[in-house]
Order: structure tokens, then C-alpha cells, then sequence
DNA sequence: TAATATACTGTATATATATTCAGTACAATT
DNA sequence: AATTGTACTGAATATATATACAGTATATTA
């Protein structure tokens, strides 16, 4: 997708409003009324530009013709993939260890995420984390202490608290009294860091 | 909803597919040439009809002014309200508890469900629900033992495993041994059921 | 310096579109 | 037997709409 004008953009914004409320596509006309333009020929114009830089398509000789090609809808009510937390061997993110897609706002959980990791074992029950829950994984390495991170050790996934002890020393604590501490000196072992949970899915 | 027919349902069909692949609604010729009609004026009879029926509203003067009352896409991706659990004196669904509204399909946790309701306290905390927590309430007087009730004793509404002792005696059990049975003889208190947890969600 | 893209106004027009009117036919109610 | 709703054809028309043409102005690029 190529760049986009200031004046393009509030043109394609109109459009996209004009379909939600309304449910059609708006006309050279109604574009003019709502940006201030005097000139259908403004909204024309601009309208070609959007088309050449393959932001929607026009259809010829068509009254309200216009189609978005990346209606909104599809970035805000995305489809998350649920990962199983296999114990050893997979890496996360593969192909055949989705379970299927569940479709919500990406917003849903008031930060971003980018998937669902399906929970195995009670190591979080003190946490309100249960088996079979559906943690919602946002990906990243910006973790504080007292975050709940989904971990790599080796090729082995588990979710657990983390805390930093040291520049070289982590701690990944479980919520059950049952379990202990992992304790990781990271001189001696790798550990990769997947993400933190922002939210939590509990199917029944 | 009336009852539509046969042809009239076809129509509404018709305008489905013409928004699906084209992403605005058909002109009356349009929907001629689907539906093999040889005047314009077929279209339009059966529009009028869907429109006094409720199916779709029509823009008068506009071209392509069709519009889905019920758009698949509302169907599935409704809004569900948040309801605060507030203490006493507010029956559950009252506008003014409303906390927001959620966007997810109605199926999202397998079961249907109705609205959200915001926990507060601990005393289901042993079940993994924790303070904050929003539960999936699907309205239902259907209740087994053992199922998440969300039950109304006076104006107090509470979550709890819910037992019934026998047909005069119920017992609503909390999951967290800081918190006693509450036992109730339903000949002496009454008790209303408002429906059972079919999922849960947490924020952050 | 010329060419090109953006960003508009203003006018004009062919045609795409909604919409009414006049019919015909059939089935289901009242 | 009269009325109403459904289901069409066919013709006519006012207007809604796309779209081209003629300008003006500014900024960016080659």
C-alpha cells in the first residue's frame, strides 16, 4: 500500500463512516458536504488518487460504486488463534498447533494481544488461572517484576510470575504451593521470553 | 419480525450477496437481472414489502438507499452489557448498572449468554474467579448441582456453587474456605435465580 | 525549468436510478 | 362477492449521480 495524503485520508475516513451509518457508500456529493468541498470534482479527484494508490476500487458508470478494500471491520474484529501449551518440542506459534480461531476486538482485553495460549495444570490456580483457561499472549520483551509470562525454557512452554533477582538471575514463580520456584541463572541456561498475559478466557 | 415469503425472502437474499461481493447495495434493475425479473417495478414491490415487514430500510430518493435491518455480521458479533455486581438494592439489568458494552460473538464460550457481570470479593476465588473478573450469565432457570449460579436473595445478588439439599433446602456454596454455606429453606426465604456462569473473562 | 502530483472551484451533461401509474393474474381472507 | 396481499410486465419521468472539461494555485521532483 503506498502513502497516503492528509486530504486522502479524511476523504477515505468519510467513507468509511458514511458506510457505517448509513450502510451504502456516500456520492461525490455527499463526500463534498461533509469535508466542505464545493466541487464534486474534489471528491472525483481524490477518489482517482485512492483507487490508483489501491485504497478502494470504483466501479465504472455505478452509482455509490465505491468498495473499501480494507474495511475497518477486519482490523478491529480480528481472528486470534488458540496455541495448545504442549509440554516439550514445538515452537508456539506453529501451524499445527492451532486449535482454531476465535474472533474478537483486538482492543478486547484493553491492551493488544496477538493470541490465545490454552493453559495445562494447575501451576497458576492461586492466580485464578485454571486448566483449559484461554490466556490472551500479548508478544513482547517489555516485562516488569510481577508480570505473568509465558515462557521458553529450552523447548518447554509454562506460564508462570516473573521476577528479576539480577542482571543474570530469574526467577519464575508459580501460584500453588504445590509447585516451586524455577530458579534460572541465565549464564548457564537460555530462556526466551514469549509474551505476557493481558487477559484471561474461560470457556465453561 | 413478520413472516416473509418465498420471493420476498429471495430478494433479501439477493441485496445479502449483491452487498457481500460488491459492498454496496443493488439498484432495482440489479435485482431484476438476479432474480430474472423483467421490470424494475418487481423490484420495487418487493422492497416496499420488506421494508413495511421491518427486514430493511429504504432512503427515499437515493440511489442504492437499501440498508439490512439485521446485518449477519450484527447477529453474530453482538454487544453484550457489562453489569456491575452491586450490592444490594439494584435489580441486575437496571440501564443505570450498565458499565460498558462488550463486543464478542454470542457464541464465544460455547454456550449462548446475555450479559457480563463484574465480580466482587474473593469467595469464589478456589473456582478461579477472582475479584474484577467478568462472568458470562446466560439467563436460564435451567440449574444442575454444582453449577455457577448467580442468585438474588432479597436485593443482594451473589455468586456461588449452587446444591440443592433437598426440594425445601438449597445451599449456596462459596469456593474459599474463609467463606461459609449459605443455607437457605425456601419455604422460610425466597430465592431467585437470575442464571448460571457459562464463561469468564479477565482484563488484565 | 519543465513536469508531475496535490488540492481545489465551477459548469455541463449523459445516464443511472428511484419511483409513479396502468395493467394482468392468482390465492387467501373476510 | 368483495377485499387484500402477492407477483409480476411495461412504460414514463423527474432527479440523482458519475464524469468530463476548463480553470487556478501550490508544492515537489527531475
Amino acid at each position: 500500500m503506498k502513502e497516503i495524503t492528509i486530504q486522502q485520508n479524511k476523504v477515505l475516513d468519510c467513507i468509511q463512516d458514511y458506510i457505517n451509518k448509513t450502510g451504502f457508500p456516500p456520492t461525490r456529493a455527499n463526500i463534498c458536504t461533509k469535508l466542505g468541498f464545493k466541487s464534486p470534482n474534489s471528491a472525483e479527484t481524490h477518489l482517482r488518487a485512492l483507487e490508483k494508490k489501491g485504497f478502494i476500487n470504483i466501479e465504472s458508470g455505478t452509482s455509490r460504486g465505491i468498495s473499501l478494500v480494507n474495511p475497518k471491520e477486519q482490523e478491529e474484529d480480528a481472528g486470534f488463534p488458540i496455541i495448545g501449551l504442549v509440554a516439550a518440542g514445538s515452537p508456539t506459534l506453529a501451524a499445527e498447533n492451532i486449535e482454531k480461531t476465535v474472533h474478537c476486538p483486538q482492543n478486547f482485553f484493553g491492551n493488544n494481544f496477538d493470541y490465545f495460549l490454552r493453559v495445562k495444570g494447575l501451576s497458576m490456580k492461586d492466580a485464578g488461572i485454571m486448566e483449559d483457561d484461554l490466556i490472551a499472549v500479548q508478544k513482547t520483551q517489555d516485562i516488569k517484576n510481577g508480570d505473568i509470562v509465558i515462557a521458553r525454557i529450552d523447548d518447554e512452554v509454562t506460564v508462570k510470575y516473573f521476577e528479576r533477582k539480577s542482571p543474570e538471575v530469574v526467577h519464575l514463580k508459580p501460584a500453588n504451593e504445590d509447585f516451586n520456584d524455577i530458579e534460572i541463572d541465565l549464564r548457564e541456561t537460555e530462556i526466551f521470553i514469549e509474551g505476557k498475559s493481558v487477559g484471561l478466557i474461560r470457556e465453561n
